[in-house]
DNA sequence: TCTGGGGTCCTAGGACCC
DNA sequence: TCTGGGGTCCTAGGACCC
């Protein structure tokens, strides 16, 4: 048996735990760039406002309904996402932290679970201040659904029946009940269908959960995959997922952005990419692995016409590195392979591929350096440090080419009081203080 | 003017081999 | 020059998730 607890509209939420004045109000929180809506309040849902909705087209709701906008601050909603998952963590002997905002918690042994589920649901709410809906079921795509029936039952009134509202056990309702629920619910709702396979399937006349549960295993094979045909049985209450207590090691680190404004030069689009490889080699060193490549991209935005350009390169890494300086470089290289004038760039990013774990060794350092691999290790270690306390950027590796602009912007800084300090742009990275 | 970021998994198809 | 089945490996792209 699962649980899983998610907190409700979790970003709004954790706004509201620092502003509580916000709350019942119409909220939403941006994007980068304050670009479109990540999350939304109730009030906001309310207004009509859609997941991923860019900021310009609510622009009117703010001045007519008073909607409220606010720029995302991931780090507070990290530390929140913490203090939940610790308290929530208690439903079972083992759980998984699936997302930001939810977990699913095995329930082997665990008594009188619907009341241990409320408990604990309770213990989030006022110990942490988020509210949330925990869903149970003999499969983890049935607590999905029953989490779904508990947080709809609460909020919209008629779509099910209301004592299964925030806390819903399948296990425990009858037969008649499952079914109807099953029915209720639209096929979209099931976790692993989205719209493309929804559309699918309703081209093939199953358009709710019942339907889905009913289809025939072969069908969901040949028409589908095998990703639906486990859905399928899912469905039916047999278990095809187990808890993953312990995260899978990464395959892939990625950090990419959307510009604010279009770049369609080089030199910006090369600070770019070194910061985007930088905060990768950071989350590399965290996870105390190498990457082996690193692929770099740049492209138009999709959403406005004029010359399309959407290209990538891979940059092989040999030796694997996590060495901040090998990945600039190697990014750098990259963008600039690819860089073509005339085209309104949107968006950049990279990506480390290849990854395996092991911190750098010193035979594994490509480039000359007068200090020791070990002091290497030891200063990107330094930097990590730094700028976790000082915020992102404190310290930070200069592309060849930047150092100028660097020191000139670092002394406008200096002049306005904001601590900021850079490495040089020679080979041996130097902490200016 | 203005449209998120970070992941995973699966499949199809091509290249290549015997 | 054309004929065949079967296997592996790799990559690109699509679909999904939050």
């Amino acid at each position: 048996m699962f649980a899983l607890l998610d907190g409700n509209n979790f970003f709004a939420s954790c706004e509201c735990v620092f502003r509580p004045r916000y709350k019942g109000l119409p909220l939403i929180i941006l994007s980068n760039n304050d670009g479109c809506a990540i999350a939304r309040s109730e009030a906001a849902k309310a207004l009509g406002v859609k997941m991923g909705q860019p900021y310009f087209e609510l622009l009117p709701l703010v001045h007519s309904h008073g909607l409220i906008a606010l720029s995302a601050n991931f780090s507070l909603y990290g530390d929140m996402s913490d203090r939940m998952m610790s308290i929530a963590s208690a439903m079972g002997a083992e759980s998984e932290i699936y997302s930001i905002d939810e977990i699913f918690c095995g329930l082997h042994g665990v008594r009188d679970v619907t009341r241990r589920a409320q408990a604990i649901s309770e213990r989030v709410l006022r110990g942490v201040g988020i509210p949330n809906c925990v869903g149970i079921g003999p499969t983890k795509t049935l607590a999905k659904l029953a989490n779904h029936i508990a947080k709809s039952a609460e909020r919209k009134p008629g779509s099910y029946p209301p004592h299964l509202g925030r806390v819903c056990n399948l296990a425990e309702i009858s037969p008649e009940m499952f079914h109807y629920v099953l029915k209720q619910t639209p096929v979209g709702e099931i976790w692993g269908v989205g719209r493309k396979i929804a559309k699918r399937l309703a081209e093939l006349n199953i358009c709710t959960a019942l339907d889905l549960s009913r289809m025939p295993l072969p069908m969901a094979r040949k028409h589908f995959s095998v990703v639906l045909e486990r859905t399928v049985l899912e469905l039916q209450g047999i278990a095809c997922m187990q808890l993953e207590t312990q995260p899978p090691p990464k395959q892939q680190i990625a950090c990419t952005r959307s510009f604010g404004h279009p770049v369609t030069t080089l030199p910006p689009l090369i600070q770019a990419v070194s910061e985007f490889a930088t905060r990768a080699a950071e989350k590399l060193r965290k996870q105390e692995m190498r990457a082996g490549a690193i692929n770099v991209f740049a492209h138009t935005s999709p959403f406005r016409s004029g010359a399309r350009f959407y290209k990538s390169a891979s940059v092989q890494l040999q030796p694997p590195s996590s060495d901040t300086k090998t990945l600039v470089n190697a990014a750098v290289r990259g963008i600039s392979q690819i860089y073509e004038p005339g085209y309104q760039l949107s968006k950049a990013g990279v990506m480390l591929m290849d990854l395996c774990p092991g911190i750098e060794q010193q035979a594994d350092l490509p480039f000359a350096l007068p200090i020791n691999a070990r002091d290497a290790s030891a200063l990107m270690e330094a930097m990590d440090k730094i700028n976790a306390r000082f915020g992102k950027g404190a310290v930070h590796v200069a592309s060849t080419g930047q150092a100028e602009k660097e020191k000139s912007e670092w002394r406008m800084k200096q002049e306005r009081r904001t601590p900021q300090y850079t490495t040089s742009a020679g080979d041996i990275p130097i902490v200016r203080s």
